[in-house]
DNA sequence: CCTCAAAATGTAAACGTTTAGATTTTTTTG
DNA sequence: CAAAAAAATCTAAACGTTTACATTTTGAGG
């Protein structure tokens, strides 16, 4: 456990200068076969491993990116990072993961960290879109991807769904089932995601001339718990919804289990359909139906963003993604109940 | 976007050597107040922020730690990692994650860039349990903590979960409901998780007198696909067994998908416990029973035994943890059907 | 076997920190 | 107020790479 080998004690040993050796760690060319053969020999012997803070500080460069998400544990974030993760793999690309737990204190310690690291570029579901806490970023000139939900005080690009036509969709269908009585369950409205959802879910009211009743809309934070607070409230409403639309996976979780204990039942006694697909769905009798996104294809196309811009340094104009979500009709939503 | 700011800079600008500004960045003190603060100002200006690459040079250790799983889609490995985070988070350090795919060559080369960056530890899932492409981590001298699965060429700490004895717990319940029949779903055994599973199973049935019979042990690998595949396979032997246990969490939701699908009747026709709580659990009906482990705590046990290797530099011996789960009788296993 | 171009290899500087030890400044003390 | 002690600050080297440029080696052509 001597101290780790470097180049030089590659060279000594295979007789050549660092600069030869450089040259084939690097796969340059311009170094006879049989140098080349001592070299590798010795780096084997040796157990080289070269030092990426030396590199990355001659040559200002990581090969990293840097994933920023605000909870680890909704499994929408580990699977938009599958998709990452399998685009930057094949740029050899390397890529760094931390969670926020949605605290924007936390989020700029990371923020600091990645840029001491020298990340070439962020890809960032923030936990505040003001994104004053950014501005770092911007100031070093490093590329920033914004998924999911956007960064008002930033020119990035951003990749998202539509939201607003998703829940449209869904509020629509509720709607052409004859529910009229219809509840959402809000996500934060100072989110993009939140805001959108809701938004969408007015519009479709007001096409179809049903008004807004305020006891319906109710707001949750996109956590397990407040989807279960929620739907506990609208059952304690004396005139109960015939149908709910949950903002967002976590809160469908809190949802159902609340319908259970409830004993509301799902299908027959109130309709139900959520953002976001769940592992769940297809499990729960009847079936949920769904607004479903592309998970894996959101992480392909921010990494691909992300990286046009590491690679072409220039200036780009500001690009948004909008991609669309899929509802998927299953079984919780059902034409409306004449007997309710 | 000038080049970035660096020390030097800082330096010129508050009229200070280089090493003064040190000081300040690193609070070692010895610096006055009034010289302080020309820094911190000249620090703000510029928006400086210090190269951990040029840091790491120099000092020799980044205050990261490297995190390795095998499927970051499995939600076992984001729980844990939370738990690691948590710890990493209070004592300073920095947590990056990377997913092999259960792939050893991809995990090589994941380990490879881990030491390359210099990580001061390793967290690791392998998905090679024989751990010769670990070898580089002992031979750099960095320590490594094992979950979930041991190594067994390297004499590293490890956090498991008594899986025997977690099976045992399961198979014993069923057979003290009278079940005889009793299928299981093994994961791969050349992995620590799959085969004491698959030993704990035994010995219950050992100890209960109860013959093993080979059609009811079938063989899977982990994935959803396979756990539905198992399934299918049970159905169709002309004695279907009256109970079936699951050895982990995905293969227990492709089991349930499989179970639907079949109009296999869960709980009444077939008792069911699985390996792992999973989200579902609680909203089939009926509910599932399962064996449940504490992966917060893993995480943050993991994590604590790192760190203690990180900072005692000295030779430990080998430790480990083995936490015990718990079984969690919900109704989807029953007693059995004499009908049948 | 000499010349010369091309190929291979080597030299040395630079990247941005930290820090031991040298030097300067400030404070204390008689 | 001078000398000594203490505090503050500075100088310079080192960390392990990459690479422009310099030097040496090789081999072809005469």
């Amino acid at each position: 456990m001597e101290s780790k080998p470097t180049i030089q004690d590659v060279a000594n040993l295979a007789n050549v200068s660092i600069a030869t050796v450089s040259r084939v760690i690097n796969n340059q060319g311009g170094v006879r076969k049989v140098t080349e053969e001592r070299i590798l020999k010795a780096i084997e012997e040796l157990g080289y491993i070269r030092s990426a803070a030396a590199r990355t500080m001659k040559l200002k460069e990581t090969n990293t990116i840097g994933v920023i998400v605000p909870d680890i544990k909704n499994p929408f974030f580990p699977q938009v990072m599958a998709g990452i993760e399998q685009k930057a793999r094949e740029k050899e690309y390397f890529t760094i993961l931390s969670s926020t737990n949605e605290s924007p204190k936390i989020e700029e310690e990371i923020v600091k960290n990645f840029i001491e690291r020298g990340v070439d570029g962020v890809i960032i579901t923030t936990a505040n879109e003001e994104g004053d806490h950014l501005k770092l970023l911007e100031d070093q000139g490093i590329p920033v991807v914004a998924v999911d939900r956007s960064i008002k005080k930033l020119e990035v690009d951003t990749v998202l769904v539509d939201n607003k036509k998703g829940t449209y969709q869904a509020i629509q269908h509720l709607i052409l089932q004859g529910h009229e009585k219809i509840a959402i369950i809000c996500g934060p409205l100072n989110t993009t995601p939140g805001l959108d959802r809701y938004l969408g879910y007015q519009q479709a009211l007001e096409d179809y001339k049903i008004a807004l009743d305020e006891r319906y809309v109710i707001q949750g934070d996109f956590g397990e718990q407040s989807g279960y607070r929620c739907t506990k409230k609208l059952f304690e409403l004396e005139e109960r919804p015939t149908a709910i639309f949950s903002s967002n996976n976590m809160m469908t979780i809190g949802c159902v289990k609340a319908l259970e204990d409830l004993n509301w039942r799902l299908g027959s006694e109130v309709s139900f359909i959520g953002f976001d697909d769940v592992d769940i769905a297809t499990f729960l009798n009847p079936k949920l139906s769904v607004v479903a996104r592309p998970m894996n294809s959101i992480g392909e196309i921010a990494f691909l963003l992300l990286h046009e811009r590491i690679s072409l340094k220039g200036h780009l104009p500001k690009r948004e993604y909008l991609l669309t979500p899929e509802l998927k009709i299953r079984q919780s939503c059902r034409l409306v109940n004449p007997a309710l």
